[in-house]
DNA sequence: TTTAATAAATAGTAATACTATCATTAAAAA
DNA sequence: TTTTTAATGATAGTATTACTATTTATTAAA
C-alpha cells in the first residue's frame, strides 16, 4: 500500500493551488529548501524562480507574495502536526498518556511517519522554529485571522487544550497552557541551538530534556 | 529632584550614539512611534527621515540598518525592565513575593515609574510584543549573540531565573521557566488582542488574568 | 480548423536599502 | 581670532526587491 498524505489548505492562501501542478509542488518543495538555507528575509521569488528554472512571474501566479507563501507552509506544518497527533494518539484511552505523547510529538520533529512526497518535514520544522512566528506578527493579523488563515494552528492548540481538559476538567487555562507548550516546544529548541543561556539544556541538543521540562510544566500546572 | 534614566547600550548597536544628540534622540523617539504605527515591515529610514525632517543618509549615520535599530530599542526595553525589576523588588526579603512582583511587572506594562525623556514605554511595550522576537529570529543570531547584542534580554532572564532558584534551589529548569514566563507575558497579551482563541482571556484585555495564569504556571512548577 | 483559454517569457515600474559626494554650520582647539 | 574638526544637510546614484502589464507561445475545446 502506498499512502500519500494530502492536506487541504485554505484557498485564500494561494492564487492557484500549488498541489495541483508539477510547478506548484516544486514551488513548495524548493521554497522550503531555500528559506531554510538563506532565511526568510533574504528569500525572494526571483531566487526561488532561478532554483526551479521558472520565472518570477510564474511564482506570482501561485502566490500573491512571500508572506502568503510563508503562511502556507507554516500552516501546512500545523495541519500535519495535528494529523500526526490524531494518528498517534488514536486508540489511547488514557488522557495523560495522550498528553505526554502530544508533548513529545511537537517537541521532537523527526520520526518520519508518512511519506509526504515533496515536503521535507525536517527542514520545515526548523523553518517553523525560526520563522513561524513571523506569519502572524504583522500589522494585518486581524484580517488574516478573519480569513481563517491560522485555522490549523488554532485547531492544534484547541486539540491539545481538549486533552488538557480531559486530564483535569477544572483547569482554568487550557488554551493558554496549550499554546505555551506548543510555542515553547519550538522556541526552547531554537534557544538551545542559538541562545543557550536562555535555557537549561546547554548545547546538548538533547531534546528529551526539553520534553521533560515541558512535561513537568504541564503536569505540575494541571496537577495530576 | 529630577531624575533621568540613561541606559548604556552596547556600542556595536549603533554607528553614532543616538543618546548624545538631539537628532539621535529624535530618531529613537520617532522610530518607536512610527514602528508602532505602521509596523516593522513598512517602516523605512526614508519615512522616518521625513517624520523628523532629516534625510535618509542622516539616519544611516546613526544606525547601520533598521534591524540594528530594532535590536537597539528592543534591548533598551529589556534593560529598562531589568532596572524596574531591581528597583521594585529592592528591600523585599521574601523570594516568592519578589517573583510575584517580577511576573506582574513584565506582564503589565504601564505604571510609569520613571521619566525616561523621549521614550514612550507604552508604545515600546507593544512593539516588543509584536516585533521583539524578530530581533533574534534571523540567520545572523549567532554573530549578533557573539557581539553581545542580546545581553539585556539574557540578563533579565538570568535575574528572574535567580529568583526562581531562591524560591526552590532544587528546581531543574530555572532559565527555561524564566524565559517561558517572559515570552508568555508578551505573547499571551498579543494573542488576547489578536488571536483570542489561543488563550483563555477572551478579548477582555484583563491583564490580571494573564498574571494569574503565569503565577499559577510558575508556582505550580516550582512547587512552593 | 478556428477559437478560446492557459501558461510562459519579457519587459517595465515604484520603492527599498543602501553608498558616495559635497556644501554648510557650529563647536572646539590653536 | 582663526583654524580645524565634527556633525548635519542636500543631492544623486545603484542594485535589488516586489510587484504589474504586455506579449507570445501552447494546449484544449468547439
Amino acid at each position: 500500500m502506498e499512502l500519500s498524505l494530502k492536506i487541504k489548505m485554505n484557498e485564500k492562501l494561494f492564487l492557484r493551488n500549488p498541489e495541483e501542478s508539477e510547478l506548484g509542488r516544486k514551488i513548495i518543495q524548493h521554497s522550503i529548501i531555500l528559506i531554510h538555507k538563506i532565511g526568510l528575509e533574504a528569500f525572494t521569488f526571483k531566487k526561488l524562480a532561478k532554483e526551479i528554472s521558472t520565472t518570477e512571474a510564474g511564482i506570482y501566479r501561485y502566490f500573491e507574495n512571500k508572506h502568503r507563501l510563508l503562511i502556507y507552509i507554516v500552516e501546512w506544518y500545523w495541519s500535519w502536526q495535528e494529523y500526526r497527533l490524531i494518528f498517534q494518539t488514536n486508540n489511547i484511552k488514557n488522557a495523560e498518556t495522550r498528553l505526554k505523547k502530544a508533548i513529545r510529538l511537537i517537541s521532537t520533529p523527526i520520526e518520519d511517519d508518512v511519506t509526504t512526497s515533496h515536503i521535507n518535514e525536517n527542514l520545515l520544522y526548523e523553518i517553523v522554529m525560526s520563522e513561524g512566528a513571523k506569519s502572524f506578527l504583522t500589522k494585518h493579523v486581524t484580517e488574516d485571522n478573519k480569513a481563517k488563515l491560522f485555522k490549523p494552528y488554532k485547531d492544534l492548540c484547541a486539540r491539545i487544550a481538549g486533552i488538557i481538559l480531559e486530564c483535569n476538567p477544572k483547569y482554568k487555562y487550557p488554551n493558554s497552557l496549550s499554546i505555551t507548550v506548543i510555542e515553547m516546544a519550538h522556541s526552547q529548541n531554537y534557544y538551545a541551538k542559538h541562545l543557550p543561556s536562555l535555557t537549561d539544556f546547554g548545547n546538548s541538543k538533547d531534546e528529551s530534556k526539553i520534553v521533560s521540562y515541558l512535561e513537568d510544566l504541564v503536569f505540575s500546572s494541571i496537577k495530576v
